[in-house]
DNA sequence: CGGAATGCTGGAGGAAGTCAACTATTGAGA
DNA sequence: TCTCAATAGTTGACTTCCTCCAGCATTCCG
């Protein structure tokens, strides 16, 4: 039947919209008032600021290759935000320790994040509760999906 | 309060999440499927098939500047999807038409967003809609933001 | 008619992504 | 124990995308 296929469709391009929107504003808001790229404040954003995180993790977690990652790192800890340490257990990995510093950061964007995201703050709160609860089954679901994909590609080999 | 804040903020980075894969999902397919890089998918989404679109208009759908736009139409039309006229009513803009091809493209495009959305199709239809008000109210609000953010700067100067 | 404004394009420069190659380290088996 | 495959991170060349500035054609307004 066309109409669902349709809908799934227009409500695809919905989620889109929106969370190009708030990127973008996201993305003039961390350039202007803390002087990160976005690129740089995503990376920060995924990163435990109470556990180090090996180098491989960062990049799975952005989805990009290890190799993109060092530069991000390099300007991550050039501005003091986080740190590179060599893991005890396994010298070859590093991990990225947030520094003081980017914890301090860290909050700032939470801050223009909580305070400052139109699109969110037009709906009531509970509006607010149950797209929470719809995004995380949708969230659920993709990662389901991803690990189900990652295991019939390994079952390939 | 922090817990409002805190809210936000994690919504935020939900949506962020979400149609970040999504938007990487149908990079892949996308790519795989019909050769078409992601930002040529997203300018032949923006276009309407039914009437000519001017190349600024579509650069400010994109968000990104004019400039920007010459080449991607340039492949579009080399790959015979959208066709450039000038209009006739002002010889400076430079209209782009879809054509036969491009509106085929579209609707396998749909078919691929419509079919294979993982993290939309974990969503009974009844939460589907209520998805879909709660999107189109917040994108409401953020056209409405913008607006207004258009008004002020022009009225500063 | 003349000058300001607008729309598209081209080029320089920067940021970000992939891929292949390299080094260092680890782990498993002969 | 020694060797060899596998893994983590980095580097390099290369491509794509984006922004800013300059240029050309066209339109609009005084």
């Amino acid at each position: 039947m066309a109409s669902e296929r349709d809908q799934l469709a227009g409500l695809a391009q919905q989620v889109m919209d929106v969370s190009l929107w708030m990127a973008r504003h996201y993305h003039q808001r961390f350039a202007a008032d803390l002087g990160l790229t976005d690129t740089l404040a995503r990376s920060l954003l995924q990163l435990d600021p109470d556990h180090p995180v090996p180098t491989r993790a960062l990049a799975s977690m952005l989805g990009c290759d290890p190799s993109n990652v060092t530069p991000f790192v390099d300007r991550l800890e050039q501005a003091g935000l986080v740190e590179r340490q060599v893991d005890p257990h396994d010298r070859r990995v590093k991990t990225l320790v947030v520094t003081t510093e980017g914890r301090a950061m860290l909050e700032r964007m939470n801050d223009i994040r909580g305070t400052d995201s139109p699109p969110l703050q037009a709906l009531t709160p509970s509006e607010r509760d149950t797209l929470e609860k719809l995004l995380a089954k949708a969230w659920t679901a993709a990662k389901a999906y991803e690990a189900d994909q990652c295991a019939r590609t390994r079952a390939k080999m």
